[in-house]
DNA sequence: CTGAAAGCGCTTACAG
DNA sequence: CTGAAAGCGCTTACAG
């Protein structure tokens, strides 16, 4: 029996008709199957399944019902990068399991490069009943274009301050201090950064004082600012990175020695681009962390495997956290904020200097 | 201006209403700007932006369109655990890159448990204009309802044989030939194969033959079967696990080698379960390939990092193109099969057996 | 247990 | 450039 193109599929309402019952009963059977008699049931699926009527209409049943138990995820990266990183999919793997058990679905919106000619974002027309921002810079229009929309919002990690929704995230300066405390105790004289994207433009290479102190990022900015705290007086050069990568960690490493011969330890604001920073240290024919330390942040399971010193902070807990955040969502309440712990994990990669 | 607890929420019948205009021109400011004079569209922005209304309503614009702009991806796993696994994620990269050029959402399915009490599939009221099912098994319940829905769907994996719908993944008899081979010429004289599930049912444990030759997941009963081919007389026992996850791989290997202290050789079914199996060996003072050969499946970044033989795949090219046959799918055509190139890539976890 | 009625909020031709 | 009309497919009280 397959349907004959050109034919109007069958709706609720066809069948209804074709089998002179009303479209009510029909709704019944698929949505109160105990409300309906048994032989009435047993026609309306035998009938639906001779026409090839597979239920109704998701869109209409959606629409109609006024929720869409789907909540959308927005992230910065565009998804093939952010999907490219343990973090951001750990995240991703903490929110599922709230929302599995909610029962929702997960809708993943991309944005896109800069939201182009039609000033539209694809988060004004996403049918959700809520949305997470994960690290988003400050002034992203989505996240303005989502916040207009009144639904139920949390965002991870960033932007942090002037947030009118709920936010879950670290107390980065602290987690950062605490890293370069490590280092300066270690005794190093001259420490390189690699972070991600400090602007919203695609820009690789060296960050000065002033471009750092107005990243929009504020994640970046105050892993920088916490950086400086714990080091006391060492000295500090800045590396950046558009995409959060492992090839970006390497190129980045080359760069950062290239122009300072005498660093002797390297921190990356991510565990993929330590990753590639000790891949391409160890190209070099580098020890580490003889001859030079190597941290990361994050901590995600390959990090433990490589045994690289790093910050720890829960990811998976921080996308559960959120989902919990945001079904537990009451409007008109004061927007929440949760700093979840972080630890340094001092591993094998960090080290004093050679004297 | 907040919206007045209480007070209907604004629509775009009630802009119109307040402004003694037509809904349809207030459709059209949103729609098609350019049909609207600048003295008109100026003032319903204005009035929308005072009464806090985002634009019109995404599910009845959804509904009234026929079109979600949506595809939905479902898993075998758990999304947490589809989610840990580099595998799976890759493939859901490479399908974001083609989805986003398209400027489709991708919505993430969760099936959860076995379907329960109500036989109701989360895939049948699922807003969406086609499928993406990842490694499924076969006589899935939720394929063949999203099968009922006639919308474009792409198997990526398994099921393969009998398959109604569009199909993209690898010749994996083959491809574990090869590796049998590999294996074989190295001289192992009894292999141990680290499988993830074989059966719907949770069970971690030995696989007997009637077992494997039974497999509902068509990916590993070819496997094994592939395995055997290259590896001639070579003796095969086979160790099961339910999830794909490092920790499976870890406690398969210490049951393996508990019930065959003489195994030479074990060939994990994912790269996943095979860092667990390397993490495990080594914990227990065991060298790699000194003592034990270890094999993965996949060819994920971190393989390459941690020199693991392995059998590679184009995973993120998987995801891609399987979004590309959803995109030019047409209905009523034959269901089309793409096999992806395999290949073997001896790195350092393989070796001759010890005399 | 079944049905008649109302309506969810929008967009699309079409007319003026 | 603006509006009147029709309708997308369904579900929900409510009545019988």
């Amino acid at each position: 029996m397959t349907k004959t193109p050109g034919a109007p599929p069958p709706t609720l309402t066809s069948i209804a008709r074709s089998l002179g019952l009303s479209p009510a009963t029909i709704s019944n059977v698929y949505n109160h199957p105990e409300r309906v008699s048994d032989d009435v049931r047993e026609r309306v699926l035998a009938t639906a399944e001779a026409v090839g009527y597979a239920g109704p209409d998701a869109a209409a049943r959606r629409f109609r019902r006024g929720k869409s138990e789907t909540i959308g995820v927005v992230f910065t990266d565009e998804m093939p990068f952010a999907l490219a990183d343990p973090a951001s999919v750990a995240l991703l793997a903490g929110l599922s399991t709230t929302l599995q058990e909610a029962r929702l679905n997960l809708l993943l919106l991309p944005t896109g490069p800069p939201v182009g000619a039609s000033r539209v974002s694809n988060v004004m027309g996403a049918v959700v009943d809520g949305f997470v921002f994960y690290s988003v810079p400050e002034g992203d229009p989505h996240l303005d274009a989502a916040l207009r929309r009144r639904l139920p919002t949390v965002v991870v990690d960033e932007p942090r301050d002037g947030l009118t929704a709920d936010w879950v995230g670290l107390d980065d300066r602290a987690a950062a201090a605490e890293l370069g405390q490590h280092l300066a105790h270690l005794g190093h004289r001259k420490v390189g950064v690699i972070t991600s994207r400090l602007g919203r433009a695609r820009y690789n290479g060296p960050a000065d004082e002033d471009r750092w102190t107005q990243a929009v990022y504020s994640v970046q900015r105050n892993r920088i600012a916490g950086l400086r705290d714990g080091l006391g007086g060492v000295a500090l050069v800045v590396e950046e990175r558009f995409e959060n990568a492992v090839e970006s960690g390497a190129a980045a490493l080359q760069s950062l020695r290239q122009r300072h011969p005498d660093l002797t330890a390297i921190c990356c604001f991510g565990d993929v681009l330590a990753i590639g920073a000790l891949d391409a240290a160890r190209r070099q024919g580098l020890s580490v962390p003889g001859d030079l330390t190597i941290t990361g942040f994050d901590d995600i399971p390959e990090a433990g495997r490589v045994g690289l010193t790093t910050v720890n902070q829960p990811l998976v807990e921080k996308g559960r956290i959120a989902g919990e955040m945001l079904l537990s969502h009451a409007l008109a309440e004061t927007p929440r904020r949760r700093f979840l712990p972080t630890s340094l994990e001092v591993r094998a990669t960090s080290g004093p200097p050679r004297p």
